[in-house]
DNA sequence: AGGACAATACCAACCGGTTGGTATGTACGC
DNA sequence: GCGTACATACCAACCGGTTGGTATTGTCCT
């Protein structure tokens, strides 16, 4: 039998990660949370106070463990801060692998559901894709800067990428398939190399 | 022979339209739309066989609203392709107005809770989603050939535009805002503008 | 034209199972 | 011996769906 003690609280939270981005929100019940995470009933209203508190806290888990896996990408190690932002695009076109509901985002799925009923999941999600974006605004401004480009915000092209990127998941669920998802980020790295007039505009693959 | 004297149905249809798109599909439950249709439980299942056969109507008649919609609006007058499909997208710009749950799409939402656990509903709104792109794809074409791009699919900007707009009406739930919507979609904008050379690529507002 | 009658449109009451949530208990480290 | 971390048993409300009906409509026969 695996540890027990201290334990339900984290499997929780990785069977909420897991089960709401395949299925949903409100389709998915705490009976079901409980049975994947291996816990009872009364484990899940020992550590979460209501089914809402418990989207808050996915939320939560989910702006931690992505903000940690960014934080340790491969894309930091460029010179260039627009050569970090393309890479970071690069980055995020390479996770999108394995099955749909693997490589969507909870966050995205569950503000979708709760923007008008839970408000508290709501901002929690809203601050998840906030502060996500916020990591990519100095390299854009840098690159504003260093390229004279204006016209924009660096804040509004941090959350374009954003809204590409959730609007990409949306297709790939559609149609059960990461082809279109794929390629509409490349559409955004070309976007980003023609607005900063990066040599390799031209040379971006049908 | 399509029989008359439909109200129910059609009434069911509109309150499924307009609770989904605040709600979510799980969320809502057969009850409250019969209350909001002004119809009864029987009447609910007499025109739908089970709350999944309503979702996948509720995705075609949603089809068929927003064909008309977009059939009927102006952006068609342009002469030139590039000027129309540009027509286009300020016109879904401005149509981010009133309440979130007005302007955002019912496909996109039903897609995201319905894409593993009813493949009936996922493959309606997939069509829906397709259909209305294709639309696009003649002038993306004609534009191409006359400004002479390449480098892309016609279909696959056109389905990047659906995906940014998906993303951006993501966004839009988020901050309960059309703000950050009509930034992204400004974004793309800009984008198409650069991609075809047009002349007003450098004026866009910031 | 009008009566027979069947199909359609709709309704109220009800069903078993599931829902989020609770009350109460226990095992155990500090 | 007390707080934390769970488990068991239970509940009222609600879930999607079914029942057995009635009112209205369309169609065929004469």
């Amino acid at each position: 039998m695996p540890p027990k003690n201290q334990q339900a609280r984290a499997r929780l939270l990785e069977a909420a990660r897991d089960i709401i981005r395949a299925r949903g929100f409100a389709a998915t019940s705490v009976d079901e949370l409980c049975r994947a995470a291996g816990v009872t009933k009364g484990a899940f209203f020992h550590h979460f106070a209501s089914k809402e508190a418990l989207g808050v806290a996915a939320a939560e888990y989910w702006s931690e463990t992505t903000s940690a896996l960014f934080a340790a990408a491969p894309y930091h190690a460029h010179a260039d801060p627009l050569d970090r932002f393309l890479a970071y695009l690069e980055f995020r076109r390479e996770l999108l692998a394995g099955a749909v509901s693997q490589y969507t985002c909870l966050v995205g799925t569950m503000v979708q559901e709760t923007h008008e009923s839970a408000p508290a999941i709501r901002d929690a999600c809203a601050r998840s894709i906030h502060e996500h974006a916020l990591t990519l605004v100095d390299d854009i401004k840098a690159a504003m800067a260093a390229r004279r480009v204006h016209g924009f915000s660096a804040e509004s092209l941090a959350l374009h990428t954003q809204a590409v990127l959730q609007g990409a998941f949306i297709l790939a669920k559609a149609q059960q398939s990461r082809d279109l998802a794929a390629e509409s980020v490349d559409h955004l790295i070309r976007y980003v190399r023609l607005l900063f007039n990066h040599p390799a505009a031209e040379e971006l693959p049908a």
